[in-house]
DNA sequence: GCCAACGTTGGC
DNA sequence: GCCAACGTTGGC
């Protein structure tokens, strides 16, 4: 199956996500000072998947702090590299070890997130008080995971509403 | 610290 | 393949 040249050049709409960090581990301001960092850790397989299959550099990233004393939005970041094994799977040091990948068919894949600004907290309590919100999948009743869609009109209405 | 919700494990 | 038990997430 061939595809035209325009689908070989054309870059895809840029998509959107939430991804959660515990500021204790890494905060928006860990992102700050690094520039970027690789999106270590993850051992969920929706989550990975998000990264290692549907990502791609430039989509635009909420920064969301978790497990903290004040969860929420606390900035802006983006996709800035390909999906590529996670190396603290191979670590037996690392929280994250995981004695059954091998390194010939690595089991969890990341992405690298650049920082794209910082913005005031936006709680959850402020996310659940917008009915544009209301579907939002981490908002969602039992929701875990740590990577979920945000639709376009919710990125915009994060950024341009809530965040100014 | 509690607990709801969900994912994973492993016996059968 | 079922499903109970267990572990983890994450807000409160």
């Amino acid at each position: 199956m061939s595809r035209s040249p325009q689908a070989d050049t054309a870059a895809r709409a840029r998509q959107y996500w939430l991804m959660k960090s515990e500021p204790d581990e890494a905060s928006i301001d860990t992102l700050a000072e690094r520039g970027t960092l690789p999106w270590t850790g993850v051992r969920n397989y929706q989550a990975r998947n998000f990264m290692r299959d549907a990502m791609r550099i430039g989509d635009g990233v909420l920064f969301y702090h978790s497990s903290c004393p004040q969860p929420g939005i606390a900035g802006l970041a983006e996709v800035s590299s390909q999906p590529y094994p996670d190396p603290t799977q191979f670590d037996p040091k690392s929280d994250y070890y995981d004695a059954a990948s091998r390194q010939d068919e690595p089991r969890w894949m990341l992405v690298d997130v650049r920082f794209a600004g910082k913005s005031p907290l936006i709680s959850l309590a402020d996310l659940r008080a917008h009915e544009e919100l209301a579907d939002m999948v981490v908002l969602r009743r039992g929701n875990r995971l740590s990577i979920t869609p945000v639709t376009p009109a919710e990125w915009r209405f994060i950024t341009t509403r809530l965040m100014r």
